[in-house]
DNA sequence: ATGGCACGGCAACCGTGA
């Protein structure tokens, strides 16, 4: 069995003590971290060596950041979202587990720097299916994974949360999100969760959590033969519950051998 | 009623997040 967690963070030097109490206590392979919010140098690797993990860190200063924490070696297959080489901006790496090839990505929000940054965000989405057709045509087991920043549809968000023309659950952000599925993927929540209200983010305003007013933006898609093997994707609201929390929930997804 | 919350950088607030 396979048993992968994907955690948008938001700083990972705050929250390593909460992270690694959740690795002891859930043993998972894989931990996929976005928003980690440092360099390299700067992450607690050795905190996490303690516990029995290691780390690839994808980091930069302050903002973004991606990283992979394992019980075993992996094989670190990119650092960057192919055709996104120059960017500056930390948000993509590829790695290969069990023979399964995991993209852990944190998708641009697209609400800042006007339009331009929208069309950004959807630049990014288009380059991100490009790269997983050729993954998929390539025949490969994959697993893309991590903060896609895009609630698909109106069941992947309380009523009155956002406003409609939100970069994530604007229409041509709905579209794009659509397309990469559409190439052949399954989006491992949906599938075995198909009309349940499911979130993983509670903004940190207004009494959010408190008040049960999510979205779903934080997703998993498999491939077909990865998704054949799907057992379980569980939320574990549990986590945004505790004192200085992220406003991200893990995704916790177990896939049978 | 145009706030609100949290993070990093940096040393007073500001950009960013979603």
């Amino acid at each position: 069995m396979i048993k992968f967690v994907t955690w948008n963070v938001n700083s990972i030097r705050i929250r390593a003590a909460q992270v690694a109490e959740f690795c002891a206590r859930e043993q998972p392979d894989l931990v996929l971290l976005q928003e980690i919010k440092c360099e390299e140098s700067q992450f607690p690797k050795l905190f996490f060596s303690e516990i029995g993990y290691r780390a690839e860190v994808v980091g930069q200063k302050s903002y973004n950041g991606v990283a992979v924490l394992s019980r075993d070696p992996i094989t670190v297959l990119r650092r960057s979202l192919p055709g996104w080489e120059e960017d500056k901006e930390a948000r993509y790496m590829e790695v290969l587990f069990g023979g399964v090839t995991i993209a852990n990505l944190y998708l641009p929000n697209g609400n800042s720097g006007g339009d331009a940054g929208y069309q950004r965000k959807l630049a990014w989405m288009e380059n991100l299916r490009c790269h997983a057709r050729t993954l998929l045509d390539d025949e490969r087991d994959v697993v893309l994974a991590g903060d896609f920043n895009v609630c698909p549809t109106d069941l992947d968000l309380a009523e009155g949360v956002l406003d409609p023309n939100d970069a994530l659950v604007r229409n041509e952000s709905r579209a794009a999100f659509r397309a990469l599925v559409w190439l052949g993927l399954t989006d491992a929540a949906r599938a075995l969760h198909p009309t349940e209200t499911l979130y993983t983010f509670w903004d940190y305003q207004g009494a959010a959590w408190q008040r049960d007013r999510g979205l779903r933006i934080d997703h998993a898609l498999l491939s077909p033969r990865v998704a054949e093997h799907l057992e379980s994707v569980a939320i574990a609201r549990s986590e945004r519950d505790k004192p200085q929390p992220s406003d991200h929930a893990p995704v916790v997804v177990t896939l049978r051998c």
